[in-house]
DNA sequence: ATGGCAAGCTAAGCTTGA
């Protein structure tokens, strides 16, 4: 099972960038996106369905802004739609598909970086995720949590720790939180496989940071002790260029 | 310390993003 996880900043734009050619010949089992900033009405859906893709949709009730999807080439045996609470599912965050007894979820945690107020949204929502997770977790015993987390976790996930060491997504409450959150029983699986350094999912348009790789790894494949014994291999793929993140993926047996 | 780029809404500039 080869899941890729990639927050592509509007789908639309990202198909104009060549996502299609690109997950043609990708070739993954799932693609969790993020970022989809679209009603699947808003997107030629046969382009996907020619490659062998089925489609799941939850998108926020604001247009063009936020939304997750799961496509995957099995159709799933059961879908749900964000967290079935009204005042979180307002900003189309989560999504999640089972393929038997493997559980994939797709999330996009919120920025921070709009001001306090947002800030403040983004630690609140971390608590409810994780109580959210605990509790999937206990009726789904195989679970991969694919998304945009928003936070780098350890120095080495970011080019530049020292500077943004008070940037939102660095923050010691964001790193702590994602530090229990992987205590709780999770597993980074590209940290899992790759040690090495200077290796990002996200870099800023800005005074080109990419062409420098000035990034932060943002982006996570986190799967759950169960799965350990299936582990196979996890990356990043720096060389798509349809978004400000790249793919990241994980490979299961 | 500041600014720098892009997507999308909505129709020239605003909001959000990290």
């Amino acid at each position: 099972m080869d899941i890729v996880s990639y927050n592509v900043n509007g789908i639309r734009a990202a198909i104009s960038k060549g996502l299609l050619n690109w997950m043609e010949s990708r070739k993954a089992d799932v693609y969790c996106f993020q970022e989809t900033k679209a009603e699947a009405s808003q997107v030629d859906l046969s382009s996907f369905e020619l490659l062998g893709y089925k489609h799941y949709w939850f998108s926020a009730e604001k247009k063009g802004y936020s939304g997750v999807a799961i496509f995957s080439k099995k159709t799933p045996t059961n879908i749900i739609y964000g967290f079935g609470d009204k005042d979180y599912d307002k900003e189309g965050r989560i999504i999640q598909a089972d393929f038997g007894d493997l559980t994939v979820i797709s999330v996009y945690i919120p920025s921070g970086t709009s001001g306090e107020e947002r800030q403040a949204y983004k630690m609140e929502w971390l608590d409810f995720f994780y109580e959210h997770i605990a509790k999937v977790a206990k009726k789904k015993p195989n679970l991969v949590v694919c998304g945009d987390y928003n936070i780098c976790h350890q120095p080495i996930d970011i080019h530049d720790p020292v500077s943004n060491k008070n940037s939102s997504g660095f923050l010691p409450e964001e790193r702590e939180w994602l530090s229990q959150f992987i205590d709780n029983g999770f597993t980074d699986s590209f940290r899992h496989f790759n040690k090495a350094p200077h290796q990002y999912s996200w870099w800023t348009y800005r005074a080109g940071a990419r062409a420098n790789n000035k990034g932060w790894r943002i982006d996570y494949c986190m799967t759950n002790a169960p799965l350990q014994t299936r582990l196979v291999d996890a990356g990043i793929e720096p060389t798509a260029m349809h978004s400000d993140h790249c793919p990241v993926w994980v490979k299961l047996k």
